[in-house]
DNA sequence: CAAACCTTGACACAATCTTGCTAAGGTTGG
DNA sequence: CCAACCTTAGCAAGATTGTGTCAAGGTTTG
């Protein structure tokens, strides 16, 4: 075997169980290397990052689709622009707004969110 | 009445259902004022928000829990920089590392987190 | 070569998310 | 004052997530 660890091996040491491990890659959270006949093969770095996987969910209560998520957010620039921009949006009462303004508001807001995409 | 519109006239104009915006508001994703009865009352800004919402995930194929932990990774630093780290780890092979390195590769990793969770 | 691994795939199940609907009760406006 | 709203709370049900287990078949190794 080359260096690092099988699957059951790795279950072992990071308290995953094997079916979690394939799983984990399934949805992108790893990537362990093969052996030529397909075996999985988790070196130490895969071995950290899946305890700290642990202790990262246990510790913010969160799920393995959130941090694929994340993820997502990371690789996919356009997908986080467009999350980052409905979040940043004044998040409450524009209240200040008239029912005169508002044909012109709701432009004005097409029209700078025009300009950012332009940008992008 | 304030401004703005009503549950029911907000889920016209927006393609959600009454229930999806209390559904949406439970979740954090939006904050509608209230009068002082405890009507909801939806600015343009809200509405406008909601509409964006549905392109936005209708184009992404994302779930509203997506939307919620994007926005848990905006508001909560310290989670933000737990996950950034997490991902930006070496996602694959350090196959670079011999055998005989492994135990203090791993310890220095651990002197590492411990020092960065010190600093927290 | 046989035992002990590994692979993928499928069925299954609890928990959660998304969504609708209904009930019991307050608010509002003609 | 009554019809037409609104509120919260709950049950219900389909979809998704997270997890186990089992089957059929390749690989490694004593």
């Amino acid at each position: 075997m080359t260096d690092g660890l099988t699957i059951n091996e790795a279950a072992e040491t990071t308290g995953w169980s094997p079916r979690m491990l394939r799983y984990l890659e399934r949805v992108g959270l790893i990537e362990p290397s093969r052996t030529d006949a397909g075996y999985r093969v988790f070196g130490p770095g895969e071995l950290q990052r899946l305890r700290t996987l642990r202790e990262l969910l246990a510790r913010f209560d969160c799920a393995l689709s959130d941090v694929a998520f994340a993820k997502r957010l990371r690789d996919d620039e356009r997908l986080r622009e467009e999350v980052d921009r409905w979040l940043e949006a004044p998040a409450t009462r524009p209240e200040g707004v008239q029912a005169g303004d508002w044909l012109s508001w709701e432009q004005e807001k097409h029209q700078r969110l025009l300009a950012l995409a332009d940008v992008a």
